[in-house]
DNA sequence: AGCACGCCGACT
DNA sequence: GTCGGCGTGCTC
């Protein structure tokens, strides 16, 4: 408010009316320019949340961005309705963050708050149809129609209408005239009410009364309890609890009510108590962040090993030079300590720290370790977590009360207003990135500007780094630290490469496994050891198709094979979620001969139990894995050694150790390496390795066996090696000569529309306006992607590839500039374009 | 994104 | 003539 000059404009008494630039969460490009009232000016604030008027019948939650002076232009402003916010909860390193993720990520600021957001925060609804209290009937000047004298009649009743009530008397229509009309005679008048969503959670506490807080007063009293014993138990029990003497600061914040448990203690002597004065009650606000958070803090030291504390000096010394650091150390070499160590340190400075996880590696154990070290200084942000206690841990951050976050992607958007370090492990990992809705972002990529808006240092880990960040650090614009060693000695597993085109020649195969596969899993088995068996494609085989003419089963709504699924006996779609009965039938020829092709982990499953009855075999996947706590059951049932043998997903290669895993078998390499993604080897490799890091941990015969029909392969010569730089350098050539990242930058345009040929017209329309601006070698031409129809949206994509040093920033106005002027054609206006920068 | 307004064909 | 479809443009 300092800057603004008061006097200039008006007479000294009259205070001006203010003017707010409010930033809302949806997708326009600009900000909306609402009057302050005056009884509100002193309470506003850049950065709080505030109600307003938005269209003819909504109220939306947005946030200040500016406070002026100047009223618009060209319009009245509305009034603001309501300020929810005493102090801001964006500040100002958010709204800088938020238009580079919008500029960027070719997005609007509001879709950038819209996620950042809990949902909690952003309150909105409709307004609501009351009788104006002025308004007589009988005195009015204007004549009602009967549809009016009903709407009229049914407010006298109801009180409160919304639009939709009015709407079901006649229809949508006419309802809206009939209000604007009623408004027009100021019969009616509109109400605006938003309920919080978000609801402090409160408990009932007691605590002693001051006049028993000294000894003589409370021997007094017990004298007296001795003839009511019930009385006692329950004052003994606080006495118990609370030391009202040695620690009155208990005292002070007082007993949970529900301490004294109704089957131990009578409940009514409790309220007797109270009613007597000898405690008080009163309700306090309390945390709901209380799930793991009950421990203070309880380890205070953090004990690195030698390689791991040289290691930690070298960060340090890294960091000197570079503000980003990649940590390269394989998996179980004990990365996530020296995080640890750092963040105590930064958080003891008493500045922020934030800590990036992929989802699936936010594991209890992770969160009951940083609990023990850090207590109610941690906030963890995590999907899992109900939406009320992400509000909190948003408030935490923005009041300072939370020092140190530990969450997912979208915890890059809290509001930090002294972050000092940020520690991206798994950097690698794909879900990162966010595809749907915009902003398209990249939470490392977005943390590393998050860092340098915040000066802070950010350390990026992974056993197997992206390639770009590999590349980065390569070429000496991030610092390098290698951490070799694998934690307490343990060697790593040998891979070994199963021939399947040999095996099959042999006839030493089932349908999905080899020989040489199922008796090495047989021994070890007998060893009291146990398995994961590794398959990225659920359900029970990937498509059905009919023998006699080659028909194979499509989804309706998607160009994509159904998988079929043993469990319902039906075929679903794994985009759209269509399902139906499995066919007995071609649909094509009336041919019987349907054969189940390919296999997904339900048919693994159901292969293994066939061979081995007397194992305890379990799947781990989408599928079995939707109730809440069901991934957590079958990561302890295998832990515990109760499950054997573990089949799984994508989901079985991430953060946990077991201990007592012999083999890991990866039954289908072909799958992981050959798809059209110019990542797809990058991915594969990463993803073997990681897979493979799940075998003979502390124990020295751990065994990866690689069912492939390519064993020539070269990525599988590197593999066994465990060289990925190796493979990496041999890759790089070819990103090279193809010219695909790390030495371009890729926008994705993704044109989506219901008709196939007006989409692939309207990308054929866009790429001739692109090619004489960005230059035709910049540009791959309009291609249908991998899944060309979803739902019955067709897509479309042209393909944006710049080299490093080209304007990035312009180069994205000008795409922006031809696609408005394709829209400017009506046959595509209704195409919908979706930009997807540097998309994984 | 959601919503109102307006222009058109079709159906009481 | 009214009803409902979608295409267009606006929301402070
Ligand atoms: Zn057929
Ligand atoms: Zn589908």
């Amino acid at each position: 408010m300092s800057q603004l000059n008061l006097q200039s404009n008006f007479p000294e008494s009259k205070q001006p009316t203010l003017f707010a630039k409010i930033l809302l969460p949806l997708p326009l490009p600009k900000t909306f320019t609402y009057r302050i009232p005056k009884n509100l000016q002193d309470l506003i604030n850049v950065g709080v949340r505030v109600i307003v008027p938005f269209g003819t019948k909504k109220i939306t939650t947005g946030v200040v961005k500016e406070i002026q002076q100047t009223p618009p232009e060209g319009y009245e402003a509305k009034y603001i309705l309501e300020i929810l916010d005493e102090f801001p909860v964006l500040c100002n390193q958010q709204f800088r963050l938020f238009e580079w993720m919008a500029q960027y990520y070719m997005c609007t600021e509001g879709e950038v708050m819209n996620i950042a957001l809990p949902s909690g925060m952003k309150l909105s609804s409709e307004s609501k149809i009351q009788l104006n209290p002025a308004f007589k009937l009988e005195q009015a000047n204007f004549i009602f129609s009967e549809l009016e004298l009903v709407v009229l009649n049914l407010l006298k009743k109801e009180n409160l209408l919304s639009y939709q009530q009015i709407a079901e008397i006649s229809n949508a229509k006419q309802s809206s005239l009939i209000i604007k009309d009623l408004l027009k005679k100021e019969a009616i008048i509109l109400i605006e009410q938003v309920q919080e969503k978000y609801k402090p959670k409160t408990e009932k506490v007691v605590r002693l009364h001051q006049q028993y807080l000294d000894k003589q007063s409370l021997a007094a009293l017990m004298d007296e309890l001795e003839k009511k014993p019930k009385q006692l138990d329950v004052l003994l029990k606080y006495l118990q609890e609370v030391p009202v003497f040695s620690e009155p600061e208990k005292n002070e914040s007082g007993l949970e009510k529900k301490v004294f448990k109704p089957e131990e203690f009578s409940a009514s002597s409790l309220s007797t108590l109270i009613k007597n004065e000898v405690f008080e009650e009163m309700e306090v606000i309390v945390s709901r962040l209380d799930y793991l958070s009950r421990g203070k803090i309880v380890d205070t030291e953090i004990q690195l090993s030698d390689a791991q504390n040289t290691c930690k000096e070298q960060i340090i010394q890294s960091f000197q030079e570079f503000p980003v650091t990649l940590l390269h150390g394989v998996t179980g070499s004990g990365k996530t300590e020296i995080y640890l160590s750092f963040i105590k340190e930064v958080i003891e400075s008493g500045s922020q720290a934030l800590f990036l996880l992929p989802e699936i590696a936010i594991t209890t154990q992770m969160i009951q370790r940083v609990r023990k070290l850090f207590g109610d200084q941690v906030g963890v942000y995590h999907s899992k977590f109900s939406d009320a206690e992400r509000v909190e841990v948003w408030q935490g951050v923005a009041e300072g009360r939370i020092n140190f976050v530990i969450g997912v992607r979208s915890s890059v958007m809290l509001p930090f207003n002294n972050l000092s370090l940020i520690v991206v492990d798994e950097e690698h990992e794909s879900s990162y990135k966010q595809y749907d809705p915009a902003p398209r972002y990249h939470a490392r990529d977005t943390a590393i500007v998050l860092s340098q808006i915040h000066q802070a240092q950010i350390l990026l880990g992974s056993a197997t780094p992206a390639y770009e960040t590999f590349h980065n650090a390569h070429k000496g614009k991030y610092g390098y630290v290698k951490l070799a060693e694998r934690y307490g000695e343990g060697k790593l597993p040998d891979i070994e490469i199963v021939d399947m085109r040999k095996a099959v020649a042999k006839k030493q195969v089932t349908d999905d496994f080899s020989y040489v596969f199922l008796t090495t899993m047989q021994e070890e088995l007998e060893k009291g050891k146990q398995a994961i068996i590794f398959q990225n494609r659920r359900g029970y085989a990937p498509y059905l198709q009919c023998e006699t003419c080659g028909w194979i089963a499509e989804c309706e709504n998607c160009s994509v094979s159904l998988t079929y699924h043993m469990h319902q006996h039906e075929l679903k779609c794994h985009y759209c979620g269509f399902r139906q009965k499995s066919p007995a039938a071609c649909l094509k020829c009336e041919s019987t001969a349907l054969k189940m092709k390919g296999f997904g982990t339900e048919k693994i499953e159901d292969d293994l139990k066939l061979h081995f009855p007397d194992t305890r075999i379990q799947r781990m996947d989408r599928d079995t894995t939707r109730k809440k706590y069901s991934y957590q059951q079958i990561i302890e049932a295998f832990e515990s050694g109760e499950t054997q043998v573990l089949i799984g997903t994508q989901m079985v290669s991430k953060g946990l150790d077991f201990e007592n895993v012999s083999l890991v078998g990866i039954v289908d390499a072909d799958r992981i390496m050959y798809y059209p993604d110019f990542r797809a080897e990058e991915r594969a490799f990463q993803l073997m390795l990681q897979v493979s890091g799940r075998a003979g941990r502390n124990n020295k015969s751990g065994k990866v066996m690689v069912q492939t029909f390519q064993k020539d392969h070269p990525l599988f010569h590197y593999l066994i090696n465990y060289n990925f730089e190796g493979f990496y350098q041999l890759q790089l050539k070819e990103r090279h000569s193809f010219f695909y990242p790390p030495f371009c930058r890729i926008i994705r345009i993704i044109l989506k529309g219901n008709q196939a040929n007006i989409t692939r017209n309207g990308a054929q329309n866009l790429y001739n306006a692109l090619s004489p601006i960005i230059g035709q070698k910049r540009l791959l031409a309009p291609h249908e992607p991998m899944i060309a129809k979803i739902r019955n949206i067709y897509h479309m994509e042209i393909w944006v590839k710049l080299e490093k040093g080209y304007p990035l920033e312009n180069t994205k106005k000008q795409i922006i500039e031809s696609v408005e002027k394709m829209k400017e054609n009506s046959h595509f206006r209704k195409l919908k374009v979706v930009y997807d920068v540097d998309p994984q």
